[in-house]
DNA sequence: CTCCCTAGTTGAACGTGTTCAACTTCCAGT
DNA sequence: ACTGGAAGTTGAACACGTTCAACTAGGGAG
């Protein structure tokens, strides 16, 4: 109901079509707010018939998920640049979270109507879900070179499932974030410049002996109960 | 518009009217889910008309408000009784953990739909919101109590804000528990379970010189960034 | 007892997201 | 060139949450 298979011309009409409702969608949204967006409007506005937009895009909820793929796609790419040459992985962390907020800062004021919806196991906006899967996987993708250009040493035992549990850190900020009603989002900024150094301490400490048991526990921890199948259900290997 | 000043009989008439709908949506919620119970059918069922329903509710979220109030009530009431004679943190901490998943499972078929809307910052349903805020009180202070029946020395300079952090960890894992489709939510038992023990142990070692630093920078953080005023907005003091 | 004012109550009406049977366009195969 | 069928498109219709102007009842003041 989403891809198009046709070939030809008639795909370039299509594509365009769709790009004009996702177009204006997102305008609109950016404009007057999720819930104030009606699909009338945007049908309207983009110039096609209101079912003709859900021939393309299941639900109203469902034009989001253009969005987050192309939120995450030019966190990635600003990230990717700004990091270049910097080493230390506090910095690295900082500047990844960083990125992520001034990517994101125009949609804060309907990101509040956009999560309400990822709560839901059932939608496929939920970070967890299947469809969120390519998004996921590119942050998750960001995070192992954020790792990968430190010269810190990692407890091997942890390195394999880091990546995941920055994502986690990351979506912890951005719920912070939904809720942050200061000017320029100036509080989730604070938290961010805060809270990583500490995750780069905490990764430096995970190879003191005294915590080596606890690190064992929350690497079994994140591999059995974080992580996510293709399925998008968070359904590991059943406890031994 | 919710607490009708009357006296005299026509109080009671009143309060009789406000319990029917709430009696009535809170037993078609569990039947049929949240998003099949209509107002129409909340209504007809308590033999009033739609709008006198919204005479007392000023929506259908706030209808489950009455729900989470009455679950934490519960919660708190079964894990005080269990607790007793207990003196294990870990112990403890998962008692109460187990207790919330005892209590909540009747409504884990619709506690999706429910906190969907929770998400939203802007819903009075909110875990964080004004509204949210005698329930988060009640929760905080039964951790208060966990962690005061256990013979466990605590540093110092954490006491003050572990009950939030207990609270915290409990809504990291009923956020799981939303997700957790097996049956009888066993895989959220489970992780309750295993995260228990982890708790107790980081409470144990946060006393460690090391750690220090660590646990100075993560109190300072929660005291600043989780800690909720009055008015149900995460903004405390600026930093300096 | 009568009047009046407020709390309580009603249901039709509004705007919304979503569906669907019908229509149109366009290409593949003859 | 023709035609069959799939892809694309339409807008009226549906069910829902919510609102509101109007109505009713019941108890206190005169």
């Amino acid at each position: 109901m989403t891809e198009p298979p046709a070939a030809g011309r008639a795909r370039a009409r299509s594509e365009h079509t769709r790009s004009a409702i996702l177009e204006t969608a997102l305008r609109l949204f950016a404009e007057r707010g999720y819930d104030k967006t009606t699909m009338r409007a945007i049908a309207a506005e983009a110039g096609v018939s209101v079912g003709n937009a859900y021939y393309y895009f299941d639900s109203k909820d469902h034009l989001i998920q253009g969005f987050y793929s192309r939120m995450t796609t030019e966190h990635v790419a600003l990230t990717r640049e700004r990091i270049a040459g910097e080493t230390d992985l506090a910095a690295r962390v900082g500047i990844a979270l960083e990125c992520w907020l001034e990517v994101a800062e125009p949609y804060h004021r309907f990101a509040g109507q956009f999560f309400r919806n990822a709560a839901d196991p059932s939608s496929p906006l939920s970070p967890f879900s299947h469809e969120s899967a390519p998004a996921r996987l590119e942050d998750t993708a960001l995070y192992r070179e954020v790792l990968a250009g430190t010269s810190l040493r990692i407890a091997p035992e942890i390195a394999d499932i880091l990546p995941e549990m920055l994502w986690l850190h990351q979506m912890a900020l951005v719920l912070y974030w939904v809720y942050d009603r200061t000017p320029g989002q100036r509080r989730t900024r604070e938290l961010a410049k805060r809270t990583a150094p500490m995750v780069a301490r905490i990764v430096t400490l995970s190879r003191y002996k005294v915590l080596r048991p606890l690190v064992r526990q929350a690497e079994a921890l994140v591999r059995d109960f974080l992580i996510i199948d293709e399925g998008g259900n968070p359904a590991p290997p059943d406890p031994a």
